[in-house]
RNA sequence: GCGGGUGUAGCUCAGUGGUAGAGCACUUCCUUGCCAAGGAAGAUGUCGCGCGUUCGAAUCGCGUCACCCGCUCCA
């Protein structure tokens, strides 16, 4: 292990130590050993995760004219994940190699020729052993000493470094056995014997309705985007909107992770919060406003104009979000990930990863992608309920245009489809009804998908805002001062209300008076007990930003120009001001919502 | 899923077959005039879980669960 990986995986324990003793985030079911990848929030991390939702759903909803918000349920028609693709995909039977585990669709194996080579072990100088036996299709026209060289090869990557030098490896007990052809036993690429068939789906299956039938199957959600397309309808219908606009969702999602990691990084109950912004093809925008404006670098992003396409539109929920990130203190951490046309699904135009610095390396945060008509078009054809909206302006706007300036647009599409790179181009029939359907106003709304894990903005949060430094008191005795340098607005705890002595009644007194002058309104933690350091030192460790302490001059002992007036102490390098009680909230309010 | 490691008090950990421990944290009292002060007393353990070996298991064996690391996986 390098000394980078043990110094952030010790980083890493103190942190989920941290949030264990402080009542941030537990295991789940702990008092009966645990239950795998997932995790349970305690009374300060439900705090931190109900502001940082909060923070959310306003940026992305409450301040906005142009977002709606939705809450689905978490068990849906099974056919949605149908037409999603989700079981499509995943319902299929996979065969593992034994040596690498590497996973090959059963039916997507070729069939090979070579000899059956098998060894019943392996060792290594370092102590490292592998006691198991082993079968490898040597191929047709491969060298012997290559061929070891390739085996030994794939157990070192799989044994990682506890095996050491792969040359130093040695092979045990190697045996020819038969020769084979057409074997479909094999790993396609390593040459690995291949494991049974097995389903691999990573949805969590389950029953709806008591008789537990097959016909009862569905499955908890794998993502919380799909309700919003399902019901991007009557959110549609209900609301008086027009295209563009969002509909935004906070919940939970369930995933069959393989190997959840990384604390609450990858669990395999997730909430997520998505954004799903309906905006015009940008067929429909030339038409109505003339042309689509095109992106360029420093472009103004700050207000939406008619002539967006989607890829202004999505450069510009990078921006907002991006702002986002800052205003909840993540911004100096972020960097981007725009996804090369080989990363990209067949039916995206553009995805960006928004990732994050953690200490496991860095890590996506967020997605932002442009996934043209793909999800509604997928709802439109499996439920044949039409996903269309009509729009009186494009059709206005069409009315207008010649008979060759539409085939010009039509010949342009053409051409794009032509020169797409991925996914089968639109046959020009369909290309002509489409813009049949265009002309006279109606249209598939496109959508760019911000989709955010709200888990791992948590975590993320976390641990950006840890810090450790090391004092040394007056006795010289060194020791290493925690601080979760959190974001007012997403700290869990806002202020601490401290009296400075609680052998003085008149002081407890006081402060209690504070306490609930400022609970109405906002997280606050009373504290009596220990010296005021020590107690300061307390919520340091938590992250809130504001300490109140309640002393002789708050009394008037000091005078009366004092009298009523407290500490407010900063968090973040300590220092203190003297503010009057009266206007305490409005200089606290203010900083931390 | 494979390989390696870990699991003892709330946290960090010591404890190699014979009465379960330390530091910190916690509770109560005293003391204490601003950044983890001091004193006194106290509470806290299915030694991850199960089975086995043994007169006797935290300690040995087998199984299992969870977490960490390396592969793998991550639509």
């Amino acid at each position: 292990m390098s000394n980078d990986t043990k110094n952030n995986t010790a980083l890493m324990e103190k942190i989920v130590s941290l949030c264990k003793r402080r009542g941030f985030i537990f295991q789940s079911s702990e008092i009966y050993g645990g239950c795998g990848g997932v995790w349970d929030y305690g009374p300060l991390g439900a705090e931190l995760k109900r502001n940082l939702r909060t923070a959310w759903w306003n940026a992305m909803t409450r301040e906005r004219e142009d977002v709606l918000g939705l809450d689905a349920s978490i068990l849906m028609n099974p056919a949605i994940w149908k037409a999603s693709g989700h079981v499509d995909t995943f319902a299929d039977l996979m065969r593992e190699c034994s040596l690498t585990n590497k996973r090959v669709r059963a039916d997507h194996v070729d069939p090979q020729d070579g000899v059956i080579m098998n060894f019943t072990g392996a060792e290594a100088p370092t102590g490292w052993k592998l006691d198991r036996v082993i079968s490898v299709l040597m191929k047709k026209g491969e060298h012997i000493e290559s061929f070891r060289k390739r085996v030994r090869t794939l157990i070192a990557s799989n044994a990682g470094e506890a095996a050491g030098k792969v040359e130093e490896i040695v092979l045990l007990g190697e045996a020819k056995a038969e020769a084979v052809e057409g074997s479909t036993d094999f790993h396609p690429e390593t040459g690995g014997a291949l494991g049974p068939a097995r389903p691999f789906n990573l949805m969590l299956k389950t029953y709806l309705g008591p008789t537990a039938t097959e016909a009862d199957v569905t499955y908890l959600r794998p993502e919380t985007a799909q309700a919003i397309f399902a019901q991007f309808k009557n959110v549609f219908d209900s609301s008086r909107v027009k295209v563009p606009f969002g509909i935004g969702q906070i919940g939970k999602a369930f995933r069959n992770e393989v190997t959840p990691k990384n604390f609450t990084f990858r669990s395999r109950e997730f909430e997520q919060m998505e954004l799903e912004f309906f905006i015009k093809p940008d067929e429909a925008v030339e038409i109505i406003s003339g042309e689509v404006a095109a992106w360029s670098e420093g472009a103004d992003l700050s207000e939406p104009k008619p002539n967006w396409g989607w890829e202004l539109w999505h450069r510009y929920w990078v921006d907002q979000r991006t702002k986002f990130y800052e205003g909840i203190g993540l911004g100096g951490v972020l960097e981007y990930y725009w996804q090369t046309p080989d990363d990209l699904a067949h039916y995206a135009r553009a995805c960006v990863d928004i990732l994050c610095d953690f200490p496991f390396g860095t890590e996506e945060l967020e997605g932002i992608a442009a996934r043209g008509e793909f999800d509604l078009s997928q709802h439109q054809k499996h439920s044949g309920k039409t996903q269309e909206v009509f729009d009186e302006e494009l059709k206005n706007a069409a009315a207008k245009l010649s008979d060759e300036q539409k085939e010009a647009l039509i010949q342009k599409r053409l051409a794009a489809e032509k020169a797409k790179v991925k996914g089968e181009p639109m046959p020009e029939a369909d290309v002509r009804i489409w813009f049949e359907r265009l002309f006279k106003g109606n249209y598939v709304p496109h959508v760019i998908e911000p989709s955010a894990g709200l888990d791992r903005m948590a975590l993320a949060i976390i641990a950006n805002a840890f810090t450790e430094t090391e004092k040394t008191d007056d006795k010289g005795k060194k020791e290493v001062i925690t601080v979760l340098k959190l974001h007012p607005r997403v700290a869990p705890i806002k202020v601490g209300v401290f009296p400075l002595l609680k052998n003085k009644p008149e002081l407890v007194a006081k402060a209690r008076e504070v306490y609930a002058l400022l609970k109405k309104h906002m997280n606050v933690f009373y504290d009596e007990t220990a010296s005021i350091g020590r107690r300061y030192a307390r919520q340091d460790e938590v992250g809130t930003p504001f300490g109140i302490t309640i002393d002789f001059e708050t009394l008037g002992e000091k005078g009366p120009e004092l009298q009523d007036t407290v500490t407010l102490r900063h968090r973040d390098g300590g220092e203190q001001e003297r503010v009057k009680i009266s206007d305490l909230l409005g200089k606290l309010l203010p900083l931390v919502s």
